[in-house]
DNA sequence: GTAGACACTTACCATATGGTAAGTGTCTAC
DNA sequence: GTAGACACTTACCATATGGTAAGTGTCTAC
């Protein structure tokens, strides 16, 4: 693997992990045993590696829904097929999810290169929900609003591997019983369990 | 109000807003109109800082909830009253619970200190409910679970004061209609907002 | 066999950052 | 009126950090 796309792996890690603030160059080059300035080299700049990393992280996300859009049919089965997705990204590349809070964070204009990306695909999903609730053809404690609302969590809180392992594998349309570990698990999550 | 605690009220925010990492102190000085030295001689050292930050934020958070217990009968209705109290708070000092996720991201030493203060009530709630669905008391589509659900979601993801008023003022026991908006609201800020 | 592209490293540099040391002004106790 | 505590500021300092400049080794094309 080049040096410049293991750079990128590592970097979004770190991203993710520490932050882009709480991540120097000369620390993530340690990491990978070269010197920091074989990043700059790469990258130009230690922003040209924000956006590089975003850009990546972006595509791949994008690639990952798309894929799940065009596998399902219209309606709730496309919204279930691009959660499930999302779940199996989280399991294979927790950082990906962890680095969407991290831009969250950053602001400006770097939420722009990643939402820029993503907007249309999550304007289907919220318009397809407003609709579908507007239209009563979902009760607010319809327990597809509970996945949706989960997902919410997973995606905002959860990055514990064996967390999202559990809630991918009991997701397996058998909601009612996958949930209530899901939901536990969320809890203790957002009340912050020790790392 | 004291120097010592205007300090620590910045801190807070920006720790929350811009991480531990993303905050000098230098910026947080020039913040609050006094030199990088007076932060040091209050606190000694930049960790002496994150302690009482923490520390001051964790009593906060404990207080709020011990009240809400105090006020409420056992069971679900206890419930209820400390996930009413965290969206109260939650209004009226977003930077709390933007805290809790950078000691989570943190992770030890500073994680243990804000753990330990409130690991009890954690426990407490988590046992009410594992028991609950165990014995068949909540169904896993039950208005109440979604209302944990999304509880999770807000301390884990919004930060949004908007978003926070309104789930705050909706969730007056209307739980059916009030979590349509907060659901939304949920998936919105989960998949990236701008913000 | 040599010009040039490529992927680096070595040697620096300016600024940011956390921190120390030695003052200075002010208020209180005696 | 003066000793001492308190809340600072001014003057530094060592290290970390992002970045630049000038090499060095290696492989490919001709």
């Amino acid at each position: 693997m080049s040096t410049k796309h293991r750079v990128i792996l590592a970097a979004t890690i770190a991203f993710a992990d520490r932050g882009v603030s709480g991540t120097s160059l000369d620390a993530l080059a340690a990491e990978l045993g070269v010197t920091k300035q074989t990043i700059l080299y790469h990258f130009g700049s230690k922003d040209g590696l924000i956006t590089q990393v975003l850009t990546e992280a972006a595509a791949e996300l994008l690639a990952e829904l798309e894929a799940a859009i065009a596998r399902s049919q219209p309606g709730w089965d496309r919204v279930e097929a691009t959660i499930r997705a999302s779940f199996a990204l989280a399991i294979r590349r927790p950082e990906l999810l962890g680095l969407l809070r991290e831009v969250n964070r950053l602001g400006q204009p770097w939420s722009a290169l990643v939402l820029e990306v993503l907007s249309p695909l999550v304007e289907q999903a919220v318009a397809y929900l407003e609709s579908g609730m507007e239209s009563g053809q979902f009760r607010s404690n319809d327990p597809r609003l509970v996945l949706v609302s989960s997902y919410a969590a997973v995606t905002g809180v959860v990055t514990d591997a064996e967390v999202l392992r559990a809630v991918g594998l009991e997701l397996d349309l058998r909601v009612a019983a996958g949930l209530r570990r899901t939901l536990l698990s969320f809890l203790r999550a957002a009340l912050i369990e020790d790392p």
